[in-house]
RNA sequence: GGAGGGGUGGGUGAGUGGCUAAAACCGGCGGUCUGUAAAAUCGCUGCCCUGACGGGCUACGCAGGUUCGAAUCCUGCCCCCUCCA
C-alpha cells in the first residue's frame, strides 16, 4: 500500500466516517428504527423515515414531545466545496424538525477540515488552508440553506472555540480516553491490526467533532450510519463534562448512481445540488433499479402511503421503473431547480436519450470554405475538430473512437479512411458516443 | 539509536537488464442490445504523425552513473511504513 498517495476520502454524510473501508458492498444496515408507536403521522415519519437508529431512543421521543425547543447539531466539514443529495437526507431531516419549531445548529468544521478523517485504507489528507476551507465554506453554506431554514439556524464555526485551544487544553481533551476506546471504532481498529498507518492527528478528529457537541450544548447530533462512534464519543464527552448527552440519530446512507458505494465526493458518485438541472436529470436516470426505492424514500418526500404503493406495484411487475425514475428525477431537480427547469430537463432528456434526437443546444464550430467549393459545402479534419470542440480529450483518442465507430456526421458513420478530409454541408452534425455532439457552421 | 520493508500508469498491484507503453484486476470510454437501469457481449484505454502498415516522443519518487540497452544494476538525495529500544 503507498500511503504516499492519499485519495482524500471523504464521507458523505456530514463527516468523517466509522468503518466500511470504501464501502464494498451495501452496509447490512440493521435497523433498530424506533416504531413510531403513539405518535402523529407527522412524527412517526420524522423518527421512521430513513432512520437506522435513534439513541437513546425512549428519552429522545419523550424530548420531543416534552415541547422544548431541542437544538440538532450537524457538523459539515468543509474539505470539499459541494454539497450532494446524499447529504440532502440529512438536510431535509433538519428541516422537518425545524417546522416542529426546533433549532439548528450547524457547525463548519473548519478544524477538522483541516485534518480531514480519512475513512478507509487512506492515509492523511494533504492539510487544507484556512483559506481554502473558508471558501469551501462559503459555497456550502449557501448551499446548505436551499434546504434548511436559515432563519432557524444557528451557524457557527469551530474556530470559535478551537482557537484559542492550548496545548493544555488538547492534552486534557486527549486525556479523558484511551486508546482502547478509540480503537472501538472499527475502521481505526482494522488499520491497527493490519499494522497500517494510523496518525495521531486521525484520533483527535473524534474528539474535537465530540467537543463540538459541548461547545454547542447539543441535544441531538444528526448523521449517516457510518458516524455512529463519532457521535456517541459526543455523547460521552458531554457527560463526563457535565452536560446532559446528546441524542444520536443515525440514518441511512444514500448510495451513488453506481448503486453499491455510498454516495462520496471521494468516489466520484455525487449528484451535486448545483449539478445542471439536465445533468442532475441524466445522473438520477443512470441510477439501478435495485436502489430506486432507497432513493424515493431518502432523497424525496413523497408521501409514504406512495412509496408503499409504489413498492408494491413494483414488485407485482406492474410499474415501470423507468416511469418511476423519471419522477424521481423530476422530484429531484424540482428540489434544487424548480418545477419549470426539471420539465425542461425531462423534455431534454426524452428527447436526446430516448428519441435520440439533438439536444437543445448544440455547441457550434465555424470552419471556413476551402476555396473554391460551393457555399454550404466545407471540408473538415473530424481529429482536430473534436479535440478543438472539446469533445474528445485528445486526437489520439478522436482516432481511437472513429475506428471503433462511435463517430457519426449526419448520421453516417465515420470511417478512419475519411476522417482527415471528410465533406460535410454547413450545418452538418457531428456525433461522437450517445450523447457528445457539435455543429459545423460556415465561417 | 538498531533492524527491516517500500515508493510503478486514474486506483489496487505484477514486473528485477532487452520480447515492457509496462501483466492482472478495478475504474473509465466505445460498439451491439436497451429503459443513458441491470445483465450479456465485443473492443478501446499515455501523447504526436498515419486510412492502414509503421514511425516518433514521454513515462515506473528525484538527480547522477554503469551498459550497445535500465522500471529493473550502482551512488547520492527525498518521502513513506513496520518491528525492537
Amino acid at each position: 500500500m503507498t500511503p504516499k498517495r492519499d485519495t482524500g476520502k471523504r464521507d458523505t454524510s456530514g463527516r468523517g466516517s466509522r468503518n466500511t473501508p470504501t464501502a464494498k458492498k451495501k452496509p447490512p444496515a440493521k435497523t433498530h428504527r424506533p416504531s413510531g408507536r403513539g405518535l402523529s403521522p407527522e412524527l412517526r415519519d420524522i423518527v421512521r423515515r430513513g432512520v437506522i437508529e435513534i439513541i437513546p431512543e425512549k428519552e429522545f421521543l419523550a424530548e420531543l414531545q416534552s415541547g422544548r425547543k431541542l437544538r440538532l447539531k450537524l457538523g459539515l466539514d468543509p474539505s470539499k466545496p459541494n454539497l450532494h443529495i446524499g447529504h440532502g437526507v440529512l438536510l431535509r431531516k433538519l428541516r422537518k424538525l425545524q417546522e416542529l419549531g426546533h433549532q439548528v445548529v450547524l457547525i463548519v468544521g473548519d478544524w477538522t477540515a483541516q485534518i480531514g478523517d480519512p475513512s478507509g485504507q487512506s492515509v492523511t489528507r494533504p492539510m487544507l488552508t484556512a483559506g481554502e476551507v473558508r471558501a469551501n465554506a462559503e459555497t456550502y453554506l449557501r448551499q446548505f440553506f436551499h434546504v434548511v431554514d436559515k432563519k432557524r439556524t444557528e451557524v457557527r464555526w469551530q474556530s470559535e472555540w478551537f482557537d484559542s485551544f492550548r496545548l493544555d487544553d488538547i492534552v486534557r481533551l486527549a486525556g479523558r480516553f484511551t486508546v482502547a476506546q478509540m480503537l472501538q471504532r472499527e475502521d481505526f481498529r482494522q488499520r491497527f491490526e493490519a499494522q497500517r498507518p494510523l496518525g495521531i492527528h486521525e484520533l483527535l478528529y473524534p474528539l474535537l467533532q465530540a467537543y463540538d457537541s459541548v461547545a454547542v450544548e447539543a441535544d441531538v447530533e444528526f448523521g449517516g450510519s457510518d458516524q455512529l462512534f463519532n457521535l456517541l464519543l459526543g455523547r460521552e464527552l458531554q457527560q463526563e463534562m457535565g452536560q446532559r448527552p446528546q441524542s444520536v440519530f443515525i440514518m441511512r446512507l444514500l448510495v451513488g448512481p453506481d448503486g453499491v458505494q455510498k454516495m462520496a465526493k471521494s468516489l466520484g458518485n455525487t449528484i451535486d445540488f448545483e449539478d445542471p438541472p439536465n445533468e442532475q436529470y441524466g445522473k438520477v436516470m443512470s441510477v439501478p433499479d435495485s436502489v430506486l426505492l432507497d432513493y424515493l424514500e431518502l432523497a424525496t418526500d413523497i408521501a409514504e402511503e406512495e412509496l408503499s404503493r409504489i413498492r408494491r406495484r413494483l414488485q407485482r411487475g406492474a410499474g415501470k421503473p423507468m416511469e418511476v425514475k423519471k419522477r424521481l428525477a423530476r422530484d429531484i431537480v424540482a428540489q434544487f431547480h424548480g418545477e419549470a427547469a426539471s420539465q425542461q430537463a425531462e423534455a431534454e432528456f426524452e428527447r436526446t436519450f430516448q428519441r435520440h434526437e439533438l439536444p437543445d443546444q448544440v455547441p457550434e464550430v465555424a470552419v471556413r470554405r476551402a476555396s473554391g467549393a460551393a457555399t454550404g459545402e466545407l471540408v473538415i479534419d473530424v481529429y482536430t475538430l473534436l479535440v478543438e470542440a472539446g469533445l474528445t480529450a485528445s486526437k489520439a483518442e478522436a482516432r481511437r473512437l472513429t475506428r471503433q465507430g462511435a463517430v457519426e456526421a449526419d448520421g453516417q458513420k465515420v470511417r478512419p479512411d475519411q476522417a482527415a478530409k471528410l465533406a460535410v454541408r454547413a450545418g452538418a452534425i457531428i456525433r461522437v458516443g450517445k450523447h457528445r455532439f457539435l455543429r459545423i457552421v460556415e465561417k
